[in-house]
DNA sequence: CCTACCGATCGGTAGG
DNA sequence: CCTACCGATCGGTAGG
């Protein structure tokens, strides 16, 4: 063993599978799964492309680590909110101030899975593309609840459905976490938007 | 009709640039810049990718022709929707259906621009964002008339402009077609949306 | 628009 | 996690 290669590991600890998966959120999100390639992608662990391969099987699998984590916390807020026994406005509100909690905390994986999840290989697609459905429902749900309550007004839920997610999706592309507004504020803002197109 | 039988019918026809052009603008929309090759693009014209060399100078020229022709679009539509002397809701409504009529009508081209302008060159990039960047400030304007004149009420007319652009943005990427409603009938309900927002 | 290439880089593997 | 590779593909060029 050589003394730079010592001083290397002296200094640097091993990198875990989770660093990686991390790592390669950060430049997805940043160049897109096709303009990140495993060579950059380990430059910026600082180790080779090959040594990747002890940590994941593939490039593929990368992406589907990444996206699935993304989707994971979507999901979870969608049932969360649906079991509360909140009305529809203020379950509409819990739904905003999640989505707009997850995106900030987890903006790779957001942005990714906005991005780039339609280069998922064809096995892992298909569960990706039902939870997205699923929190899409989750939106739907309560819109047609809150139309049922006389709270909304909506002629087509499906549609202001896909219009409420159209302000929640757009937040990972304008959000800067150095900004001024708070994330409260955000969410706020974005929560009278919203309502006030349902109504 | 199938691209192999496109590809038969042009063999015998010489391809303009603005044919390359067009057919970038398809694959950058389905594939990504980065997962599109120059040897894909000329088989998508029944022709080799070295042959693409008599019509544009390289890949990135391509990115420039296609999301410049998409940004000239809707910059052509802000400055029509500024220089009108409709009410500001009026305004709105004329920027929504302008909107979603050069999506439904540039659909490769509106989904260049929202997904690849990030990997345009350098020198290219500047302009794009300036056409961008007065895109949103025509949305802006028009929100802060509409205060002015108390037809709508926005806290922070930059914020609301952004939540409507949320709106206008969203749409090239769940519209179809071959959907079974009108794209009078979406842009109403868009304008209803946002408009109600603005409330 | 094709033939015939170029050097660079790609995802990935064998073996240690 | 590195060394030393592999075949395939990349964007692009020279010359016709």
């Amino acid at each position: 063993m050589t003394t730079a290669q010592r001083n290397r590991d002296l200094a640097e600890q091993q990198r875990s599978r989770d660093d990686v998966v991390r790592a390669a959120g950060r430049l997805f999100a940043e160049r897109g799964f096709h303009g990140t390639s495993m060579r950059h992608l380990g430059n910026e662990l600082g180790l080779l492309g090959s040594s990747l391969y002890s940590h994941v099987s593939g490039k593929d699998e990368l992406l589907v680590a990444v996206v699935s984590r993304g989707a994971a916390l979507f999901q979870a807020l969608a049932d969360e909110v649906l079991a509360s026994e909140l009305d529809p406005p203020q379950q509409l509100r819990m739904l905003v101030e999640g989505h707009v909690a997850i995106v900030a905390d987890n903006l790779d994986e957001a942005r990714t899975i906005l991005n780039e999840a339609r280069f998922l290989p064809d096995t892992a697609r298909q569960p990706i593309v039902a939870m997205r459905d699923r929190y899409e429902a989750a939106v739907r749900t309560v819109i047609e609840r809150g139309v049922a309550t006389g709270d909304f007004t909506a002629a087509d839920p499906g549609l202001a459905a896909i219009l409420v997610l159209s302000v929640l999706n757009a937040f990972e592309r304008w959000f800067r976490p150095d900004g001024t507004r708070t994330r409260e504020q955000l969410a706020t803002d974005m929560y009278r938007f919203v309502l006030g197109g349902l109504r």
